[in-house]
DNA sequence: TACTATATAATAATGATTATCAATTATAAA
DNA sequence: TTTATAATTGATAATCATTATTATATAGTA
């Protein structure tokens, strides 16, 4: 059950239980589709209707800090939260807001090597993304 | 003469010659830093006192339409401006929001020919960028 | 020089996010 | 189990980057 395993990531955090804080980050964990506040406040309301998107917000960010989730930067003045903690890239649906991640561990490796010797001056690297856009074959969506 | 070569990108795009796009444009070409547009405002201003912050918005979005700009995602709710148009990626400074550009063929190279093995299913790609995060070894600047 | 479409400046509106603060609640101590 | 207290929440106001509006000014052209 996955509202269970919401509870014990609150508290390997040492965050308190509270019913909103397990139904958002149930929510976050289980959606792929990289949503943003408003769309996991639509998600919750019928649940939750006294729910606030300010709680949502500053949740979202708790989590953020803690590691538990990540924020992604978008196209437009919105932004998006990102369920998936670990290391992975992102496919950009040009034109529209769909982003999906994308694993690869051998391109990881092979960044990795090549930038370790390329030692990049004056800077020392903590990590790198890569955007990727393009088109999804699949329309279907905006 | 810098004010010069902003009249010939002006008039190669077929964009209309007003002093506030030759000076925009001036700046932004010349700034190595992303500037946001409030940044190019605060450049301008001594020399346009009139020169308003929604000019600036609506001409920096005509250039970037045009392709002569770039628009650079940042960590914060503002966006940054980039002079470069050809293709390269981004030294993100953590936790400032310095941003420096990163040119490097070899590392094009190599992503391109891994992903174009890899065919990403469901998904064409149109181009990649990589974020790279991590900290300059020069402070002296936020 | 005069005409017309376009650009600009001033300002209002928007929309996402954050701040404020009183009321509620989760946790721990008694 | 009750109580105490610090943290959280919900309601709402404020902020701030960006966009819309519109009257005026101006670039390009005839
Ligand atoms: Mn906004
Ligand atoms: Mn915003
Ligand atoms: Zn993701
Ligand atoms: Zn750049």
């Amino acid at each position: 059950m996955s509202n269970n395993s919401a509870i014990v990531i609150l508290t390997k955090h040492g965050l308190k239980i509270t019913p909103q804080r397990i139904a958002i980050l149930d929510v976050i964990l289980n959606l792929k589709e990289h949503p943003t506040a408003e769309t996991i406040c639509n998600y919750l309301r019928p649940g939750y209707p006294n729910l606030s998107i300010a709680t949502i917000y500053k949740t979202l960010d708790t989590f953020a800090q803690k590691g538990i989730i990540r924020k992604v930067l978008s196209e437009t003045d919105t932004m998006r939260y990102d369920g998936v903690a670990e290391k992975h890239h992102h496919l950009y649906n040009t034109g529209s807001g769909r982003i999906e991640d994308y694993y690869d561990e051998g391109l990881n490796k092979i960044v990795e090597n090549y930038l370790k010797n390329k030692k990049i001056p004056n800077f020392t690297i903590e990590d790198f993304k890569l955007q990727i856009f393009g088109k999804f074959r699949d329309n279907g969506n905006k």
